[in-house]
DNA sequence: TTCCAGGCGTATC
DNA sequence: GATACGCATGGA
């Protein structure tokens, strides 16, 4: 990691790395983009601004503290992770290759395993600028993100001012289960990935696509491959029979860039 | 107005 | 095991 310190900012030099294509891009659900460019949103109850400064690949973090970039933003950003390499492993396949090439700056963000599994029941046959709605609306109430302890108690109708419809009774199960032992978010980590999976399915309203995007985008299990209405596109269209050998183990890294580009760039 | 959205539960065969 | 349908809500 390339960094320096200014003030009381951070200048952090990172390749590979585009604030629109990796915040904005239907994996997070909690970053704003402003009008000059630049992000702001949540990791857990940390704010982060955010802004490209005018050279390429050369990013500012406003008011931020050397420890937050060490302690925090270097692991949600997965600044530890060579996505050149990654995007040369890719290339070898045709539409990879062009996948990378129209949007190079794709990263995969390291969430908060609850905020990921509760988000991803949320997006269930549901827009992205709902999803954000309703998200929003949760972290007003609450004054952050909710814990499972701030959920406790709360009921479908208790729910009903986030207007998320049949989704509530199905947060309302998650928090039941992970609260009473049923279900543990840490346990479910280090299972293999088949096992994993088929745990978080134990929750009303997680199936599979819900499931992996929670081990993908909560767990950073590189090898989860969640197929939405988008991906299955993909998949019928590019790889009728199956995905090629050079994603195996980072599947789920390929996805991003395959389900940005059918989803922005592919008419 | 109708269609659709980072799906899933349920009924039915 | 496969397939069809309903589900809450609101933006396009």
């Amino acid at each position: 990691m390339d960094y320096t310190v200014d003030g009381k900012d951070i200048i952090l030099k990172q390749p590979d790395f585009d604030l629109a294509q990796t915040l904005d891009c239907g994996q997070a659900f909690r970053w704003t983009a402003l009008p000059d460019g630049s992000f702001e949103g949540y990791y857990l109850d940390s704010f982060l601004h955010i802004s490209p400064e005018s050279e390429a690949g050369v990013f500012r973090l406003h008011n931020t503290a050397e420890r937050d970039l060490l302690d925090k933003w270097y692991n949600y950003l997965d600044l530890s992770t060579d996505y050149g390499e990654l995007k040369r492993r890719f290339s070898e396949d045709e539409t990879l290759a062009k996948a990378c090439e129209y949007a190079g700056g794709i990263r995969l963000l390291r969430q908060d395993s609850w905020e990921a599994l509760s988000s991803f029941i949320i997006s269930q046959n549901n827009n992205i600028p709902r999803i954000k709605g309703i998200i929003g609306r949760l972290c007003e109430h609450w004054g952050g993100y909710p814990s499972l302890e701030d959920l406790q108690g709360e009921t479908a109708e208790s729910l009903g001012f986030l207007r998320s419809g049949f989704r509530a009774k199905y947060l309302v199960d998650a928090v039941r289960k992970l609260s009473d032992g049923t279900l543990s978010l840490e346990k479910i980590q280090t299972l293999p990935i088949d096992e994993a999976e088929a745990e978080l399915r134990r929750i009303k309203g997680v199936g599979a696509k819900v499931a992996n995007c929670t081990l993908l985008f909560g767990m950073y299990r590189t090898e989860a491959f969640p197929v939405d209405v988008w991906m299955k596109r993909a998949l019928e269209r590019w790889y009728p029979n199956g995905l090629p050998e050079c994603v195996r183990g980072v599947e789920g890294i390929a996805q991003q860039y395959l389900f940005h580009y059918i989803r922005t760039a592919v008419k």
